[in-house]
DNA sequence: CTAGGGTTAG
């Protein structure tokens, strides 16, 4: 009985570490334990199990399961629902699938959280078909979904194009006999947002506020963002304002929009009012924190700043991201600073990191400096272009009159597929015009419409 | 074990 009692308690404690990811502690705890005739059980190898996934990530979870049948502890269900989740966050549908084989063979029938996980991770990996058919099987098998199932159904159905059939998910909701959560408004107005719906997500978010919910952080963060996009700062801010008045202000998640955006319309002494207001609270900066730190140095031009809080970053033992090395790149190029800038990609580069919108930064700052052969130079070399990366160029060519080699670019940019700004397009057109080519500038207008039709 | 929110370039 006090032994029972005893690995009750262990588990608490590795739960406790493992959530705060502190894993080298939760081992510490573990060895502790053994000395003291506590045997670790299966509950205490699932959660040490999850936190190497989470916080290592899946292989390291699945060492785990190695350990545990070594010590004699048999794995469960849980055990592999732990390991799918572990495979689903880092997008491996076949290691997610490996898992549900795995339990399959070992005779461990799969349970409601199983079929969530591989229904979640179908639809992460753009496989909706492949998804709905583990939601009929749930069905099939007379399991009874539960919120989560639905939950996931409805963000999966939306991630895949599906909205319209998701919204009609969601009002027949109540038929099946589920009331929609916070969480369900939460995703489809997330979504409704994403996919353009402006006016539909912000009707949804009152109905939410109708139906006696009180939207919570993920729903202010989230409405405050397409507020932002929209440019409709005030009314972002208003909401900002209003989830601080209902005490939502215990992570970064809604700071580092509001300073996103402030910074991007130009208020850089507000963003810095925000941001110390948010070390005030006393929250422990993470990577996106960081970084929108990072970028408020740079958009006042404080590079040095910007580079000793990349220091600190790293010496806490923060992996950066893409994101922290291209507001550098981009904060060099915005001083001036093109030879900084190319060696700062360079490093990029070699830590293997996507350096598409840094090399988007790198084409504008050539350009802001007159080096527009140079930064044709670099575009050629990419083998991964984007709207932006023509736009810059296209700009910057019509800025000092290559007209020919802007109309160039426009059509194979169309013909790729991409979306271009119409100010684009008409600066092509009219500037050829301008130089008395109409010939040439009505052959590009039509050519325009014709990829156009291919494409859009 | 689980579903939803944040940061980059025109």
């Amino acid at each position: 009985m006090f032994k029972r009692l005893s690995t009750k308690l262990l588990n608490i404690t590795i739960a406790s570490l493992c959530r705060t990811k502190q894993l080298e502690k939760a081992e510490t705890a573990i060895i502790d334990g053994i000395r003291l005739g506590i045997l670790p059980d299966v509950v205490t190898y699932n959660t040490l199990m999850t936190g190497y996934c989470r916080v290592v990530g899946f292989d390291a979870g699945y060492s785990i399961l190695q350990r545990m049948k070594e010590a004699g502890v048999n794995p469960d269900v849980v055990t592999y629902n732990s390991l799918m989740a572990g495979a689903n966050r880092q997008s491996s549908l076949f290691q997610c699938f490996d898992m549900l084989e795995e339990m399959l063979n070992m005779e461990i029938v799969p349970d409601l959280w199983s079929y969530n996980t591989l229904m979640h991770s179908f639809f992460r990996s753009r496989k909706p078909d492949e998804a709905y058919r583990v939601f009929q099987k749930i069905i099939l098998q007379n399991i009874s979904p539960c919120q989560a199932t639905y939950n996931t159904l409805i963000n999966g159905l939306c991630k895949n194009g599906y909205i319209s059939n998701a919204v009609s998910l969601f009002r027949n909701l109540r038929s099946y006999g589920y009331l929609p959560e916070i969480i369900t408004y939460n995703i489809l107005i997330n979504r409704l947002f994403k996919s353009g719906e402006f006016t539909s997500a912000m009707k949804l978010f009152d109905e939410l506020r109708d139906s006696g919910y009180v939207p919570n952080a993920i729903t202010y963060t989230t409405v405050m963002k397409y507020c932002f996009r929209r440019k409709y700062i005030n009314k972002g801010l208003e909401f900002f304002f209003e989830m601080k008045s209902r005490g939502y202000t215990y992570d970064a998640f809604a700071y580092c929009t509001v300073v996103g955006a402030l910074l991007k319309s130009g208020r850089i002494q507000d963003a810095n009012k925000c941001m110390t207001n948010m070390v005030k609270n006393g929250y422990e900066l993470d990577v996106v924190s960081y970084n929108t730190f990072i970028n408020m140095y740079c958009k006042e031009g404080k590079l040095e700043d910007a580079y000793q809080l990349l220091d600190k970053a790293e010496k806490r033992g923060l992996d950066c991201d893409k994101y922290t090395h291209t507001i550098l790149i981009d904060g060099l190029c915005k001083a001036g600073n093109i030879d900084g800038a190319k060696r700062h990609l360079n490093y990029m580069k070699m830590l293997g990191f996507d350096c598409l919108v840094a090399l988007n930064c790198f084409i504008n700052g050539l350009c802001e400096v007159g080096q527009i052969d140079y930064a044709l130079k670099i575009f050629q070399s990419m083998d991964v272009k984007d709207s932006f990366t023509y736009s810059s160029l296209i700009q910057n060519l019509c800025r000092v009159k290559r007209f020919h080699q802007a109309s160039k670019l426009l059509l194979s940019c169309i013909r790729a597929g991409m979306r271009i700004l119409r100010s684009d397009q008409r600066a092509v057109v009219n500037g050829l015009n301008l130089l008395g080519l109409k010939n040439d500038a009505a052959k590009l207008a039509v050519e325009i419409q014709t990829a156009k039709l291919l494409h859009y």
